[in-house]
DNA sequence: TCCCAGGCTCAAC
DNA sequence: GTTGAGCATGGG
């Protein structure tokens, strides 16, 4: 099956899916494969418009919903550019989405991503769907399922730890066990407005969702896109462009501890949604992006930060 | 060898 | 309610 979608807003395949959100898609000679639902799939962006290549039938709505097609990016631009810096950032990534992950991917996902860095988060992840996933070839590319929480519970907390998911197997076990059990929350956390649907998610006591795991879930899960994650670059992006917004003392106390305690990262969650307003959730991820390539690029230089320079 | 990575849990106060 | 140690693992 072959299948042109027409782009009459900006989109950027290459942004969108290099920017943190996703772990499984490739980039294999300009093209991007990767699995939408149980299809394989081959994205390509040829100027505006994306060109989509599968095996199965795919309806072109389910393309344009996984890549977020259809929210009106320039309007949420206007909405969110509140101050030059975002504008600058926005201007640089133009194009960016947010995608719309399968939720029980994410939950897995990003239980996986704590407290490590997203390259393991790739390569364990893959690693699990390559044993436990259903095979797909597309143009003789590899391309597996994520295995379904029945397939985790039965595989059991030490294959997972055999594979690299150190102290998190236990708590991915537990997750697979709630969602295989509580197809309602799963219905629940769609039909919530962000809040109430990070308040449910939080009451599920998984092991393993905390403050952050669980915005990570409803923004790139379940597509809430008021919600602010604040791991460390997203903190540091506070602390370096968006400190004014705050008291002197929460900065101090910011800047000299490493993690963020359960109340700092709760007020700076609030404040900044109030600041950028209901699609906070698309600054983060612009400011996420920006804060990670411009450390790369100080280490690439010497000592000065090539990257915001052509920004401001 | 120590530090860091899309943090979180749990015990101690 | 707040704080801080401890946590699996691989890469720099």
């Amino acid at each position: 099956m072959r299948l042109t979608v027409c782009l009459s807003q900006p989109f950027n395949l290459n942004y969108t899916l290099d920017s943190g959100q996703t772990f499984r898609w490739r980039k294999i000679g300009g093209s991007w494969y990767g699995m939408i639902g149980s299809a394989a799939v081959k994205a390509t962006q040829i100027k505006s418009t994306l060109q989509i290549e599968s095996e199965e039938e795919l309806d072109e709505e389910v393309i344009r919903r996984y890549f977020g097609l259809e929210d009106d990016l320039l309007t949420i631009y206007e909405s969110i550019s509140k101050d030059r810096y975002i504008a600058a950032v926005l201007k640089k990534y133009e194009g960016l989405r947010i995608v719309r992950q399968d939720p029980w991917e994410t939950f897995f996902s990003f239980i996986t991503a704590t407290n490590t860095n997203i390259k393991r988060v790739e390569t364990t992840i893959n690693r699990l769907c390559a044993k436990l996933g259903t095979l797909k070839t597309l143009n003789g590319v590899a391309l597996y399922t994520f295995p379904t929480p029945q397939a985790i519970l039965q595989y059991r907390e030490d294959g997972l730890r055999a594979d690299g998911f150190g102290y998190r197997a236990p708590w991915l076990q537990e997750a697979a066990k709630v969602i295989a059990s509580r197809q309602d929350l799963i219905l629940n956390l769609i039909e919530q407005r962000y809040e109430s649907a990070r308040t449910l998610l939080l009451q599920s006591k998984i092991k393993g969702i905390g403050e952050k795991a669980a915005d990570c879930i409803l923004l790139f899960g379940f597509h809430k896109l008021e919600s602010f994650p604040i791991d460390r670059w997203v903190k540091q992006s506070i602390l370096n462009n968006y400190a004014r917004l705050f008291d002197a003392n929460l900065v101090t106390n910011l800047k000299a501890k490493k993690s963020l305690d359960r109340a700092s990262y709760n007020r700076i969650r609030r404040r900044m949604i109030e600041y950028f307003g209901r699609y906070a959730g698309y600054a983060q991820q612009y400011l996420f992006v920006q804060e990670r390539s411009s450390s790369r690029s100080i280490k690439n230089s010497n000592g000065f930060n090539e990257a915001l320079i052509p920004l401001l």
